[in-house]
DNA sequence: TATTGTTATACTCTATAACTATA
DNA sequence: TATAGTTATAGAGTATAACAATA
């Protein structure tokens, strides 16, 4: 992969690189892509219907349902009957939960530092900031 | 997306950002991401056995058949027995493939274009460097 | 015997359309 | 009538296994 690249193969290669020294990682704490993005979602403390959730993470809707009763069944999360709308369900972070996602997250983290190796603080800095200005772009 | 986000949720939702705003370009080109990205594989003029070519995207060999077939047919890509070992077929570029993927890429190097506004050719620089680092650490 | 290209088959992931219960 | 969640079904995308030609 040459830095001369389309930006979109750039991307897309570095992000399989990552994918594939993280899924390991994942398998070790019994937790798929996914599942890991569903926790750090709902990690700052949010509790949203899953309607809101599925757009918030760009997941099919009817896909989220199967995903969250994993959850939900390893009990890391729990969906209740929202308070204002009895039609949705809204979900949270278990204390289990929270702390299977803190326990990830580290070790996605120190996965994460180990590929930055080589990498000085203030280009890692740069780099974050670009992707997220890419990210969000129009 | 938060710049304290994953490094790999960043990478994702960047690289998806750009494959939404590309789709579209490469439709109007008649082509699909995996075509482009077999025409930019052979672009420097390279020409591969299908088994190496697979390789290099990181495509499954037995879906480069049908991939390659498409083009093909449509007059991009031409497949002739390897000089060496006449088990491979090797696989090139037409003078038409080279003048399509020239005008694809130049479109696609637009919207990067677009989504990059804002950011100062240093930081890109950077950026680009800083990915290609990601794509290839192990 | 091993390997390249190929085909056929099975499997997984994703998207679409209908059903229920609330609004 | 419209919407949130759910389910079932169909479709695309992907992986696995077997075959023919050549090494």
């Amino acid at each position: 992969m040459n830095e001369d690249d389309d930006l979109g193969a750039l991307c897309a290669g570095a992000g399989r690189n990552l994918a594939e020294a993280e899924r390991p990682v994942l398998e070790r704490h019994g937790l798929s892509m996914w599942q890991y993005v569903v926790l750090s979602a709902l990690a700052p403390g949010a509790a949203p219907s899953q309607l809101v959730l599925a757009q918030q993470i760009r997941y099919d809707k009817t896909r989220l349902i199967a995903l969250l009763d994993g959850l939900e069944a390893a009990g890391l999360v729990a969906r209740e009957p929202g308070p204002a709308d009895r039609r949705a369900r809204v979900v949270r972070l278990t204390q289990e939960g929270i702390r299977r996602h803190a326990a990830v997250r580290d070790a996605i983290r120190e996965v994460e530092e180990r590929k930055l190796a080589g990498l000085p603080p203030e280009t890692r800095r740069l780099l974050r900031s670009a992707l997220a200005h890419l990210a969000n772009a129009d």
